[in-house]
DNA sequence: CTATATTAGTGTTGTTTCTACACTAACGAA
DNA sequence: TTCGTTAGTGTAGAAACAACACTAATATAG
C-alpha cells in the first residue's frame, strides 16, 4: 500500500516545488489582497496565500493559474513571476521551494465568484492583513514593493480598474499603490499628455454631483508608442 | 544495486531543482560573461552557464555560490536572484526547474583564478557568445536586461570596477551596460553631484597622457543618503 | 425653488533637471 | 619641441516638475 503511494523514486533527494500567488485588487480605491484560510496542518486556521504543489505536466505559470482557480475561482488577466523562496526552514513539513507569482485583477469581475466558488477565500486590505502562514508575510511584502515599483513605468494599473473609468479613480489607484497623495492637476496633465487614454463620449451616472467623463486605456496606441521608443512613466 | 542508488522516494513526482548563474565582468570597458564548456551529455561541447542541482542542506543562493565556486572558482560579492525557468521541455533529461541568479565581479580579482581553477571556464563578450546549451541564451538575455535596468537606479556598477577608479572608467562601464554613449560633461556633473564618490589624493600612473584623478565609491555616504530618502539614479 | 454638499475640471509660474556643445591642461613618446 | 592622447571644465536653452485655487455641474435637503 505504502509501496503504491510512495512510488516516485530518484537517485538524489529533491525539494518539493510549490507556487504561491499574491493577487491584488482595488476596492473603493483601497488596495486589497486575496487570501485563503488553511484548514489543514500546518498553520491550520491561519490565512495564507493561495498556492500548491507543481505538477509534472504543467509549467510554473500554469501551476499558479490552476491553483488560483481551484482555491479562489480567480483567473487573473495579469500574472507575473515574483521571486523564488528557498530557505531551508520555510515549511515545517520539510524542504519546500516556492515560486511566488503576483497578479492583478479587476475586483468587479471577481468579487462574487471568489465568494461563491471558494468557501475560505477572502479579500483583505493589502496592509491590514492578519499574520500569515509560512513566510507569506515576506512574500506579500515583496509583492507590494514590486507592484509599487512596476506601476511607475508600466501601464499595469489599468488591470485593476474596470474597462471604463474616470480620472479620479485612476489617481486614487496610484495614490493607493504608491502610498502618497498626488496633485490632481499635475496628475491629469501628465496622464492625458501621454495620449494613451481614450476619452469616451460617456459620463458616469446617478451621482449626486457633477458627473465625470469616462476614459478607456488605449492598448493599441500604447503599443504603438512603445514601438517608437516611448516609455510610460508616472 | 539500482535499489541503493535510486533511494529517494516520494508520494508525488517532483521536478529536479537546479540553479544557473550569469556572471558579468568588465574587461577593458567591455562587458563579459562567464561560461563553462560542458563535457557531458546533453549538449556536450557546448558552452553553458555555470550551475547545477540544489542540495537538500543549502538554500538556493548557497547552491548558486557553491556551484559557481566549484565550476569556475569565482566568488562574487554581488549576487541576486534573476528568475525561475520552469518550461516543461527546457532540459532533455527530464523535468528540471532552474532558479537563475546573476552576479557582478571585479574581473581583476577573478581573471587568473578562473583560468587556473576551472579548465573549461572562460569569459566571453556579453554579446558575442556562442549558441548556449539548454535555454541559457534566454537566461543570458534576461540577465542583461535586468542589469541594464538595475544599473540605472542602484549603484551596483561599482561592483564591476576596481576599488579605485577614474571617472572615464565609470562612464565606459555605463556606456557598455546601457549600450549607448553618454556625454562626458553631463555624466561627470551628475555623478559628482550625487556626493557618493570620494575623491582620492591619488592619480593614475605611468600613462602617456594627463593622469586622471582616482575616486572611490563611498558606501557609507550612500547608505546615509538612502536613509534620508534619496535615491541613486543615472 | 433655493441653498448646500460634493466631486469634476481647468492654467500659470517659478524651480529644477536635462541636453547639447568645444576648448584648454597635462603628460609621455617620438 | 612637437605630437598624440586622455583629463578636465561651464553655459544656455529646453523640458519637466511642483505648487497652488477657483468655477462647473449635479442631486438632495430644506
Amino acid at each position: 500500500m505504502t509501496e503504491q503511494l510512495l512510488s516516485y523514486t530518484y537517485e538524489h533527494p529533491r525539494p518539493a516545488l510549490a507556487v504561491d500567488c499574491v493577487v491584488f485588487g482595488l476596492d473603493e480605491g483601497a488596495l486589497q489582497v486575496l487570501l485563503i484560510q488553511r484548514d489543514a496542518h500546518p498553520f491550520a486556521g491561519r490565512w495564507a496565500l493561495p498556492g500548491g504543489f507543481v505538477r509534472m505536466d504543467e509549467s510554473l505559470e500554469q501551476a499558479a493559474r490552476r491553483e488560483l482557480a481551484e482555491e479562489t475561482g480567480v483567473r487573473p488577466a495579469y500574472l507575473e513571476q515574483l521571486y523564488t523562496f528557498g530557505e531551508l526552514a520555510r515549511d515545517p513539513r520539510g524542504r519546500v521551494v516556492s515560486v511566488a507569482y503576483w497578479a492583478l485583477v479587476k475586483l468587479s469581475d471577481h468579487r462574487t465568484k471568489a465568494a461563491t466558488d471558494a468557501r475560505d477565500a477572502a479579500w483583505f486590505p493589502a496592509h491590514g492583513t492578519p499574520r500569515l502562514a509560512f513566510d507569506h508575510d515576506r512574500i506579500l511584502d515583496q509583492a507590494r514593493s514590486r507592484l509599487q515599483a512596476k506601476v511607475r513605468y508600466q501601464p499595469i494599473g489599468f488591470e485593476l480598474l474596470p474597462p471604463k473609468f474616470k480620472l479620479s479613480q485612476l489617481q486614487q489607484l496610484y495614490e493607493a499603490v504608491l502610498e502618497k497623495p498626488l496633485d490632481k492637476r499635475n496628475f491629469r496633465k501628465k496622464i492625458l499628455g501621454m495620449g494613451v487614454l481614450e476619452e469616451l463620449d460617456e459620463v458616469e451616472r446617478d451621482v449626486a454631483h457633477r458627473a465625470a467623463r469616462l476614459y478607456r486605456f488605449d492598448r493599441k496606441r500604447y503599443q504603438e508608442l512603445v514601438r517608437r521608443g516611448w516609455s510610460f512613466e508616472i
